[in-house]
Formats: C-alpha cells, sequence, structure tokens
DNA sequence: TTATTTTTTTTGAAACTCAAATTAAATAAT
DNA sequence: ATTATTTAATTTGAGTTTCAAAAAAAATAA
C-alpha cells in the first residue's frame, strides 16, 4: 500500500540532525566529516555519531580518501557520499501525449529512461492507473528490476493538487475532478507512490540536483500547454492554505482582459498560453494559419507584423507576471523551465529586462533568472528527485535508538 | 545600547518547548498546565518543569483556581498568564502628522496612550530620533515612569525596511534612503529598539492579540497614503530574500498603465493610493474640486458620475490585485487595514466579490476577508506587540540551566 | 625517529523529554 | 466523618541528543 508520508507540523519545520547531515552531504555529493560539522553547525562529535548511525543503515558510505581539499598534512579527510545502491527509485512525468519515466539509484543516477505514448487527452483513472503500471513495468524490464525493487515512485503531473494527500483536484491528464488519486492508484501498486504538480517537481529537482549554493528562497515558472508555478520558502515547497499551491497562470494582468480556458478573464495563461497565442494568430488573420506555435514562430521570424505583435504583448504580459511575483515575494532567483521556452520569446533578455524595469527597487540585487528547456526526460527526473527526498526522510526517521 | 536580536536561520524555526510553552500561554490568555501539554503536544512533566524555569523566571504567574473548563471533580486546574508586570514595552507608529505612543505591561495592556504632532513631510534623521526621544519621554512621564523601565520599544513606519538590521531603504518619514536607523536611534537611545514596516506590524498584532485559532497564512493590506502589505506563513513574517518584504502596492495591474510615485507605471497604488484618485479626479473635471478623499466619496454619494468612475475603477483594480495574491499565497484570511477603508470603496461586498470570482476555484474554502478600520492607537499597538514577542524571544533564551 | 598537524573517535557530562509512579486537592459515596 | 474516586500536578528514573574536552588515528615535516 502507498504509505503516507504526511508529516506533523511541527516535525515538517524541526529537521533532525540526522536530516540535516544527510542533506548536507546530498547537496556536497561527497564531504568529509569536519566539513558537515561546519557547513551544520553540528559538532564534530555528533557528526561521527550520526553518520555511524546512517553508514549502519546503508544510507550513505564513506569513498577512498578525499581528493578535494586535502590539507598539507594530519590525517586525511575521509570523504561521505550518498549509496546509491540504498535505493531503487522511479519518477515519472505524464504529459500530453506521453508517460516518461526515469529510473534512479539513490543518488539520482539514470538507470532507465523509457517513453510510452499516451492516446492524449483526458484520460479515465483507471486507464491512466493502467498506463502507468505499464510504464513502471517496461522501465523495470528494460533494467532488469523487480517492480518490489522500487523504493518509491513519484508522478508530476499539470493541474491543481494537494501532495501531502496525493489528492488531484483538476488534471489536464484525467477526466473526473477530485479524485483521491493516491489510494486509486494504491489498488494497481503496492510501493509508495506520491504525486505532485510539474512545477513544484522542477523546483524540487533544483532543490535536490542544482548548483544552487545558499538559493533558499526561488520560484519555478514552467511554461508548457499552461502556466505553472512552485515557490520555494526556506528550502521547503510552499503549499498554500489547502494545498495546493500557486497559480500563477491565473494571476490577472488585465481587467476584463482576455478570455482564459478557466472561463474567467484576463489570466496571464489568457495571453501567453500557447492555445492563447494560436488563438489570436488565427484570429487576427482571418485564416487558420498556424498549426502551431512552431509555424507562429516562424512567421514573426519572416517579419511578420501579425506574429510579431502577438508574441511581443505575450512577452509583455509575461514580464509584468514575473514582476508581480517578484514585488510580492522577492525571490533570490527565478526558474524558467519548459519546452515552449525554446522559441524565446517568453525568456528573451528583452522579457527580463522589462520584468526588473516593473520591480521597485531597492538596495540590493535583483533577482537572477535562469532558463532550463529542459525536456521530458529532465521532468521526470524531478519527480524523481521527489521520490527520493520522500523516501529519505523515511528512511532516516527509521534510523533513531541505535546503539552506539 | 540596542540590542540586535537577528538569530540564526535554523534558531528560528526551531521553536523552543519553552517558547512553544509561553506562547501557548499568551495565546489563551489564561490556561491551566495540563491544557498547555494538551495544546502543545509537550509532556504534563515537561510543562511543570518549564512553567517552573517560567514563573521563576518572572515571566509568567498562576492565578486563582481556574474557573474556565472546571471538572465536577478531582484536582483543579490551576490557570497561568503571562504577568503583566514582567516588562514595560512601548509601541509606536510614525504616520505623516504624528507619533503615537502607546505604553504597555507584558500582556500588552495599556498603560499609556499619548500622541505628539509631527511637522509633515520627511524629517531629517536627528529631528526624526528627537521626535521619537520625545514622544518616549512624554509618554513615560505620564505613566509616572523612568525611561530606563522600558525593557524595549518597536517603532512602525511606513515604507521599506529590513527588521532584521534596524535599516531602512525608504520611507516616507525620513528624507534620507538607506539608512541604518536602528544605529541611529541607538546613539539617542539606550534601551533594545526594533523597526519594522506598519503592515507586518498589523500582522503582528493580529499573532498576538487576534483572536485567530490556528490562522497561520494570512496576508496582511493597509491602505493608507500608500498600499502596504505584511504576509504571514507559519505563524511567521515572511520578509523575502532581500528583507523588505511584500511591495503589494507596487504589483502591476495595467500595462503602461497610470503613473505612480515610484515612477513606474500601472502600479496598483497609482490606482487606489489617496493621491491617485485625487489627481484623476480633479484632473478629469479640470479644476481642484476635491482637497481630500471625504469630499471625492461625498461627491459620489451625492451621486456625482466622475467620482463614482474614480472610486469604482479603484475597486476593480484592489479586487484585482488581491485575487492575483490569493492565486499566488492561497492564505486562508486576508485582514484589510487603514484608515481610508472607512470610506468604504475599497472593501465593499463588491470588491470582495469581485476578488473571489477573479480566484481560480478549487475545491475548498476561499480566504475570509476582514476589514479594520484602525486609528493610530491600534497601529501602535501592533508596534508593542512587536516590542512584546521580541523581549519574550530574548528572555526565554536567557531562562536556560536552570536547575529543578 | 620524533614532532607537528589535522581529522576522527571516545568519553563524560549536561540538557531535554517523557512514561510511569506518586502526590495533591478536590468531590461523591457510604 | 470517613473512604473512594477523580483529575491535576509533580517527582523520579531512564532514554536521547548534543557537545566540550580528551584521546586516538593517520598523515607530513623536521
Amino acid at each position: 500500500m502507498a504509505k503516507s508520508v504526511k508529516l506533523s507540523h511541527s516535525d515538517e519545520l524541526r529537521e533532525s540532525s540526522r536530516q540535516q547531515v544527510f542533506d548536507a552531504i546530498r547537496e556536497a555529493g561527497q564531504i568529509a566529516r569536519i566539513d558537515i560539522a561546519q557547513v551544520t553547525r553540528i559538532s564534530p562529535a555528533t557528526v561521527t555519531a550520526i553518520t555511524a548511525d546512517l553508514i549502519a543503515a546503508g544510507l550513505i558510505e564513506e569513498v577512498s580518501p578525499d581528493i578535494s581539499r586535502g590539507a598539507k598534512r594530519g590525517r586525511p579527510r575521509v570523504a561521505l557520499k550518498i549509496r546509491g545502491d540504498a535505493h531503487t527509485i522511479a519518477g515519472m512525468k505524464l504529459s500530453h501525449h506521453a508517460i516518461t519515466t526515469l529510473i534512479t539509484d539513490f543518488e539520482g543516477a539514470e538507470l532507465v529512461c523509457h517513453e510510452i505514448p499516451l492516446p492524449g487527452g483526458q484520460l479515465d483513472p483507471d486507464a491512466l492507473c493502467e498506463k502507468i503500471v505499464t510504464a513502471l513495468d517496461e522501465s523495470c524490464a528494460q533494467g532488469g528490476l523487480e517492480r518490489q525493487q522500487i523504493s518509491g515512485l513519484a508522478i508530476g503531473m499539470a493541474g491543481v493538487m494537494d501532495a501531502d494527500r496525493n489528492f488531484v483536484y483538476w488534471s489536464s491528464s484525467l477526466n473526473v475532478r477530485n479524485i483521491d488519486f493516491g489510494s486509486y492508484l494504491a489498488r494497481y501498486l503496492s510501493i509508495p507512490v506520491f504525486i505532485d504538480n510539474d512545477a513544484n517537481l522542477v523546483a524540487k529537482a533544483e532543490l535536490l540536483f542544482g548548483e544552487g549554493d545558499k538559493r533558499s528562497n526561488f520560484v519555478v515558472v514552467t511554461v508548457e500547454h499552461g502556466v505553472g508555478m512552485g515557490i520555494v520558502i526556506d528550502n521547503q515547497i510552499y503549499r498554500g492554505a489547502r494545498g495546493c499551491g500557486a497559480e500563477f497562470g491565473h494571476t490577472k494582468v488585465q481587467l476584463e482582459g482576455a478570455l482564459c480556458q478557466c472561463g474567467q478573464r484576463g489570466c496571464l495563461e489568457a495571453y501567453v498560453g500557447d492555445y492563447a497565442l494560436l488563438r489570436e494568430a488565427n484570429v487576427t488573420s482571418g485564416v487558420e494559419r498556424h498549426k502551431d506555435l512552431a509555424s507562429l514562430y516562424a512567421a514573426r521570424e519572416a517579419g511578420d507584423i501579425m506574429a510579431q505583435s502577438t508574441l511581443d504583448r505575450a512577452g509583455r504580459m509575461f514580464a509584468m507576471g514575473l514582476a508581480n511575483v517578484v514585488n510580492i515575494f522577492d525571490p533570490q532567483m527565478i526558474l524558467l523551465a519548459g519546452a515552449q521556452l525554446a522559441f524565446g520569446y517568453l525568456s528573451s533578455d528583452k522579457v527580463v529586462h522589462e520584468m526588473r524595469r516593473s520591480v521597485l527597487q531597492v538596495d540590493g540585487p535583483l533577482p537572477e533568472v535562469r532558463v532550463h528547456g529542459w525536456g521530458n526526460k529532465m521532468w521526470a527526473k524531478g519527480a524523481a528527485a521527489h521520490a527520493i527526498e520522500e523516501i529519505s526522510a523515511l528512511r532516516i526517521r527509521e534510523v533513531s535508538g541505535h546503539a552506539v
């Protein structure tokens, strides 16, 4: 049965020393005990005790004398790293036409990458579950694994959902609303499953695998079919009062503006979403000239004034939406992710410049803007990151009451 | 010297049991040990130990047998409460034309309320410091107190500032930018001083004195001369990457819209701020008809179409801005505070309804909207709340290493 | 070889926390 | 009145966690 990993509120905030040490090791990749002590401000004595427990539990391991920052003399430091073999993890990204699965070890190293097609559109929950099981089993087979060897599976999908409860309010992959999809899946799979919004998974991937030094506060904006957002505060995904997180795509950028999929007017998505762009381009030109964004983008490159105007406005609206997020959140970094960004009209210097111009200035740096034109595989890796984090937390909590 | 109370990051999150117990007592007003144990999920044994320490330190006291929830029989519960005499606290609100000072005891009960006029406009830092000292000394005199008896002073002012460093980036009360006003004041006062944005102080007041049950996530929007915002996440004030918090008034609600004080276009404040309303009303009517909001509001009541249109648009823009905050933050509650709200055009049912209409719907309640038409005195009380919290945290941290 | 340096481990004590037992202080029952 | 019962608060003893200081380990420099 999928194990519920809902923590009590105070536990969530109060990160145990064990977890801190483990996180420090993962963040560094390889790190000696003395450096863990320095980074976490936990005493060397305690670090020794904790790492001994974690090694005994098989979660981390020593690696041959640390080459990196070797001191001239003295006892050489012994680096520690996550033990990749500790667990096998699966991450999945549900997109419009495919399920992409990535099986990784506990360090996040890729073991298997696999993709199966989806009929497209919104599926029946049972049908989707079967597809997910198929995707998982085929991936396992490809890696010579049994399904039961997978310690955890995380699934990322577009839509509004409460990750703590694995509850999907709405998703573009499902034809029903308000479904306890976690329990549903549990009838098909007996391993722990975690479901989350895909933008949050990008955030998780950045937290776990990103180069970020101390980027505790950042915002992820995804642009695919729609526009999504993930917010990280204090190294934790922020999920509002109802647990379903931020709806950046439906922030309003124009009073009584363009009609959105959601039925409201003036949503950002109604200006920058691909369907919105095609709608406008085709309505204004009168004929169905553009079947996809590539076509529209090519027209703009070819000097088509209509196309240019449409894309430019999208860029300005996007800049305005981002500026609002910065004015409200003041993040250290904004990460733009998604395949649509490859077209560049939302991530151009012009857009970034316009965003910066619209942010109230104080002394201090404006947020860095980074762009990732992620393919499906990287989204699946984000999902794997989520599962790794959840399973880590579970196992680390089990490492208690060990005799020294 | 004003003592810096900057905590390390992990300490900030990791609330000690002592602090939890203390907070539970303050939240309840009066509460028996057994109930503290229940509320905090700390064992009765530990609650006994901790409350003994707090009593020894003089921070709390027992009150005669609890009348409230008396059980039929058994040993009667003994309620505990904050010891009002433990500390004397001062809170100040700097507004355009006055400094309002409130001296309270440690429970927040008013001892002295006092106001001195300000010349208005932006002052020289030295001049403002002198005014603050005057305000404090006169208030002390009025209450028969010595300045040194004040354990802490919190000052709320409009503008952008970093409360952790007592650093003011910009304030409508000061004629210089980027000033370490805390150190400045320390030359005039030798008691601990805390400076914060006034919207955050409203949030603190709500946290400390509000009826809120478990409102861990809420947003305060203040409307006075400008528009301010305070964000509370997990019972803590959220201060972005640069420590200066949210700039709701400068979120953009219109591409290339009305010109704002800040030099940018389309800011919310440029549509709902009092100066913006008067500007528009007077420009459109051609003559200087309205000298203040009261006049404009009266005109609208009298059926003036211009006035009505101006105020209506302000309301719609405000609703749009609020909706954006809800879409991004998903707070449990929105608290509208400020004298301007008395005019009602920003807090009408129509505005609230429009805001709700603009929020993406999921199953689950939309945020409650509450309105406080606070006068200066209540702002000062918010400041006092801030000082009480800071001083509490300081003293509680001192209560360590007591023998049982 | 010996001294020095640096990392890691061991050791002993302090601080916290809690379960279980005990004590305290009331009412209900006899 | 006295005893039983009930509920709150406290004490006790033990288990964890953490750290400072001391000791041990493992290298290089002299």
